[in-house]
DNA sequence: TTAGTGATATCC
DNA sequence: GATATCACTAAA
C-alpha cells in the first residue's frame, strides 16, 4: 500500500519512527523498479533546533521546509553528497525526516545514489508521484533511537535529543 | 585521519 | 565581492 498524503500531515515526531521498515520504491526512465526498505530516519524539527536547516530563518534553501507535507527536499552537502528528506507537518512548519539509511545501503548519500536521487527532485512530491514514492507492506520492526549525527555545531540541548531511529 | 567538493550563509 | 562552513564518503 503506498503511503498517502495523510501520513505526511502530521508531526515528523510520530512520522519518523513509523518510516522506519517502510519501503522506498524509485522507478526509472527505463521502467525498472528499486525497492528499499528504509533501515533509519532522523528528525529536523522547527526553527528552534539548531540542526535544522530552518534554524536560520526562512532562507532560500530551507523555504521548502515551511511547504506542504510530503514534499521532497534534497540538497548538497559536503559538495558532494545529495540527502534526501521529506517535508512533514502543517505548512509554515518548518520540518522534515531524512533518510538517512536503507537496507544495503548505509548512509544517506549512498541511499540517493542508488535511487539516482538529485536536485531535480527537491520540491516535488512524495505522495502519488510515478517516479518515486513510499510504501507500507505491513512489517512493524523492532525500532531504537540514538543521537543524530554529524551535527557537533548544533549544541547540546540539540545533539542530546534521540531524534534518530534505527530498525533493529 | 584526511582529502575531496561546491552550494549556502554570512561577512564585508 | 570574499570566505567559512557543512545533516558525508572513501581511501589510507
Amino acid at each position: 500500500m503506498k503511503l498517502g498524503k495523510d501520513f505526511f500531515n502530521r508531526d515528523c515526531l510520530d512520522i519518523a519512527p513509523e518510516l522506519v521498515g517502510k519501503i522506498l520504491v524509485r522507478k526509472f526512465e527505463n521502467g525498472e523498479e528499486l525497492r528499499v526498505r528504509i533501515t533509519e530516519t532522523e528528525i529536523y524539527r522547527g526553527e528552534e533546533d539548531k540542526a535544522c536547516h530552518a534554524s536560520r530563518g526562512r532562507t532560500p534553501r530551507a523555504e521548502i521546509l515551511y511547504r506542504e507535507s510530503g514534499l521532497i527536499y534534497v540538497y548538497l552537502c559536503y559538495g558532494i553528497h545529495w540527502l534526501m528528506n521529506v517535508i512533514t507537518g502543517e505548512k509554515e512548519q518548518p520540518q522534515g525526516v531524512l533518510f538517512r539509511a536503507g537496507e544495503g545501503y548505509n548512509g544517506p548519500a549512498k541511499l540517493t545514489k542508488a535511487l539516482q536521487i538529485d536536485k531535480s527532485f527537491n520540491g516535488k512530491m512524495l505522495v502519488g508521484n510515478p517516479e518515486i514514492w513510499v510504501e507500507d507492506d505491513g512489517l512493524r520492526p523492532e525500532i531504537k533511537t540514538d543521537k543524530r549525527v554529524g551535527i557537533d555545531y548544533a549544541g547540546e540541548e540539540w545533539i542530546n535529543k534521540q531524534w534518530r531511529f534505527i530498525m533493529s
